[in-house]
DNA sequence: AATGAATGAGAGTTCATTCAT
DNA sequence: TATGAATGAACTCTCATTCAT
């Protein structure tokens, strides 16, 4: 709580004003880039009277613009999940997030794949892209994630 | 370390008679988890006298009982990135895994798709691995990884 | 602050336009209180032409009425003293509080028990009173309360 | 926390070594008191072939003492009440620390006045030394206290 | 090799109080 | 007069580490 104090102007304390507990506060986060990610990301594979593979490409590329911005730092996957792990509240927050990017991916699919297969390469997209991000990080090089996003075209390609 | 003492039978203290630190201690657990997976699981990547495909198919099925024995506990890559983000020795060690898995991978790839193409699929394969088990924990079921691991073996069939 | 702000509808901020203080609100509530006791108790005991007998009767039954009604809650006596004792300000009104308390008991005492045996008996009916009341708090019951205000009447009986 | 540290020439935090909360470390004081009262006052009241008023008068005497040397300080009639109100553990420690009390006085009184009197006598003495002591406190003064004790071996005088 | 006790630093949280609006 | 935001000090409690025994 002191260091998100300090980022942002604040002593520890004085968060407790605009959040009754950290895990309140994290929670708030996590629907933030939720949020974020519905209304920038996911709302791309539903758009009308756009291909399937236009559909991809600006989805894969909203993606990849918005994991190179945060420089790695606010994953979802990685980040969140160990500690989210034993508080319920944030690990459902969490798994609504990857649901809803799934079922954005299948919207994308189903039509080239139908349902059952669509629904499996929406969870392999969604693992690779999460591990890549992963590696992105501890390598400190995009090379991995940018390849993945590449491979994920072929898919409809 | 009270936590790790008592999974010992000791009291947190005791264990500084065996490791200098808590950094120390972490090093070698993940030293340790390197040095079975070498003896385990890289190793068949090296096995003379076997066809790639068996390689393959030898080496996705250790790495799936390994996780699958583990409770998709122990992971280097989603467990320890975080933690060890600020600890070059600790982040060394997680590169230098990451790093034998990969050349592991790379040479049961290679006679199939030549030098550079076999390094990105290595890292494809590492990347959707490890997401596949943030996923496996993330919902607690092993559908995604088993599915994962069935996905990488039409590499070489 | 925040939970008598909040009885009083506004936030705890907006108290120290009605008090510099938590001190000075605390001791203006002990001054209310003394000044209630004052007007509709301690005046019972100088009601002239009212045999002594009758007026402890009133006495006491508007002692009882009191600490029913604030259903064991605003004992100057439990409640003040413990957190008063460093604060003088504080503690110098209840001092007064019971000082008037006793006075007024004796004026009703003296004419049967002479100057001296009146003051101590006054002061051993506070005690009982206030210990007595302490009793009902703890127990949740009135009995012990009743019990003593039964007994004070047999002074005079 | 800091404070009870000092007074044992600890830091605060190292008293959670042998308390595992405040809570906790209030009990078992509460506890420490009450055993104390059994073992050294309480047991009076049991004595054979001892009569009614001198078991009254040691009774009587060892309360006395017990809060003389004390200073007024251990009350767990005024001290603790306030504190414990919403923590039903130290709470019910109170209430079974009065019983006692009350036992231990009804033990004495009861060949004197029979069951239900002996039983209502049992809780005006502890109300009004109760009462008493808050007034010593409060006065600074053992006078009331003194007088409290006097009163009570009447009784049986 | 193991323990129990202690420590210092820091965690998340509360609270009386202040102040610009 | 009331508010929302901020503060600094205090609070209970945790944790990695040390050390005499």
């Amino acid at each position: 709580m002191a260091n998100i104090g300090e980022a942002c102007g604040l002593i520890k304390g004085s968060i407790y004003h605009h959040f009754k507990s950290k895990e309140d506060l994290a929670l708030e986060c996590l629907q933030y880039i939720h949020e974020v990610f519905k209304k920038d990301i996911f709302s791309i594979a539903y758009r009308k009277n756009v291909a399937p593979l236009v559909r991809l490409k600006l989805f894969t590329k909203a993606v990849e613009k918005y994991f190179s911005n945060s420089d790695g730092g606010c994953l979802l996957g990685n980040f969140a999940l160990e500690i989210s792990n034993n508080i319920p509240s944030l690990k459902n927050e969490i798994i609504d997030y990857f649901n809803h990017w799934k079922e954005a991916l299948y919207e994308i699919l189903k039509t080239e794949f139908g349902d059952k297969e669509a629904k499996k390469k929406a969870t392999q997209i969604i693992a690779s892209t999460q591990g890549s991000i992963m590696l992105m990080r501890l390598y400190g090089s995009p090379e991995p994630f940018k390849n993945q996003n590449r491979e994920i075209l072929k898919l409809l390609s």
